[in-house]
DNA sequence: AGGACGGTATCGTGATCACAAAATGACGGC
DNA sequence: GCCGTCATTTTGTGATCACGATACCGTCCT
């Protein structure tokens, strides 16, 4: 992995060197810079971020920590590959918790937000007109995430970010296929929103859940997970490592 | 605070002292060691371990990470001061996700784990009975936490862990308070393990739910918390330090 | 040709040090 | 008597180093 795939920093240097390094990593991490099985190596993180391990041990641990990387007996992260009964349970997760989020926000929502949101819901279609998966998915992000905050609950907000940073890089795997899904799934964001504006939170919050449902089912149906056994005729062609993407360079030694 | 506060490990040395210095802490975190408030530095914890400030750093950015500590900007960790508002916001998580741990756990009951629950609910009255609010915290926990396992969700379990570990400074000064409570209360485990023999998990999680309800909101009008009033009278005599807690030795500069 | 073996490069851990920022405590002034 | 100010101490950060363990890769044997 190059130097260059990990998103620079923006930020005044003030900041401690732990800290822009754990951003990065993080950000590295929900953009799918790292695919599923990446070894991220204290000294080549801190080579390539031009510091010494310190930080980026530091910053690993942390990330470690949160779940959003695996970590081998021997001390290495590893960016996580999710089986399918871990991505199941995550759903389950996100559905106790993200509608949570929706129903405390409900009663906090004032115009300017919801205009705010309707906003963004207008860049989602066009994002989805686009046919750029990345802008796609960030602006699907965004909507949520944007809902979530006006609940102003850091700690639920903080666990569910935990969720979507480990679910970060099988999303960017599964890009294409969440493009293909039915548009009729995309209209559910608009009926969150119609419901918010009646101020009923408690519908859009099941109209939340419905959605995570159905896309969980969806992905459980279309992608494949580590574990899963490799599809029969192009297992010999494609290798033991099973999976067949394309457009990655070679030789992804991760860092 | 001194050395001796904190739990011994009974490690082999076989493991990584930064993950021995995690669980220390981290136990003396639940069993209430440290009180709110309290200041978590470094190289002391470092010297009272008798190792070098490092893994003392990694170990308390990871409890960090988890939430178990909060970091002043700078750098030092102490341990959380729950206000009203984040003891309600966590509330309200548990009561998302504990239901969930219940509903996941039903169908995997076997008859082994349920007799193993019913010996530790019977143990929960004796406790009761005993009058040793720790000894009755901790069979309370342990009875929950056998019933959470039982799901083999272990994300789940991580996230549900991380909310006792933050919850368990303030739940020691509450020890008293929560033995007060009325005894029927206590009867909702008993409850839960009746819906679960009949494999209505369902009904299970919602008795938890209310369990995890009732018990909040009764430690929202029995305890005061970070930014409450100090009460009237007794401010001039206590300090502005506002808590009376009698037991713990003067001058407690943590580490 | 496939699998076991051994050597080498690399890895994580933890100690020590230098440095700058922050907290602490005492002193003097209002 | 109380508060602001300054010097001292303590703190966290990050770099560097040594050490033991691990993983990787080419080679050899079967």
């Amino acid at each position: 992995m190059l130097i260059s795939t990990i998103p620079d920093p923006a930020e005044p240097a003030t900041l401690p060197l732990e800290e822009q390094t754990y951003r990065r990593l993080r950000q590295a991490l929900v953009e799918g810079v790292f695919a599923p099985g990446d070894k991220l190596s204290i000294r080549r993180i801190a080579e390539a971020l031009g510091t010494s391990p310190m930080p980026a041990r530091t910053a690993l641990r942390r990330l470690a920590a949160e779940q959003a990387v695996d970590v081998m007996p021997s001390g290495t992260a590893v960016v996580p590959r999710l089986t399918r009964e871990a991505f199941q349970e995550m759903a389950a997760i996100r559905a106790a918790l993200e509608p949570l989020a929706i129903r405390l926000a409900a009663p906090r929502l004032g115009a300017p937000t919801l205009q705010r949101l309707q906003a963004m819901l207008d860049e989602h279609a066009a994002a989805r007109a686009s046919g750029q998966p990345e802008y796609f998915l960030r602006v699907d992000r965004d909507f949520l995430f944007a809902l979530y905050r006006a609940a102003e609950a850091p700690t639920l907000i903080g666990m569910i970010e935990a969720l979507w940073l480990r679910r970060g890089p099988l999303f960017w795997e599964a890009r294409w296929v969440l493009m293909a899904r039915p548009a009729e799934a995309a209209h559910r964001h608009g009926q969150i929103l119609d419901a918010l504006r009646r101020g009923d939170g408690e519908a859009a919050a099941r109209e939340l859940e419905g959605e995570i449902t159905d896309a969980t089912s969806f992905l459980l149906a279309e992608m494949r997970f580590a574990g899963d056994p490799a599809p029969a005729g192009l297992a010999a062609l494609a290798g033991k490592r099973g999976a067949s993407r394309p457009p990655r360079p070679l030789q992804r030694r991760a860092f």
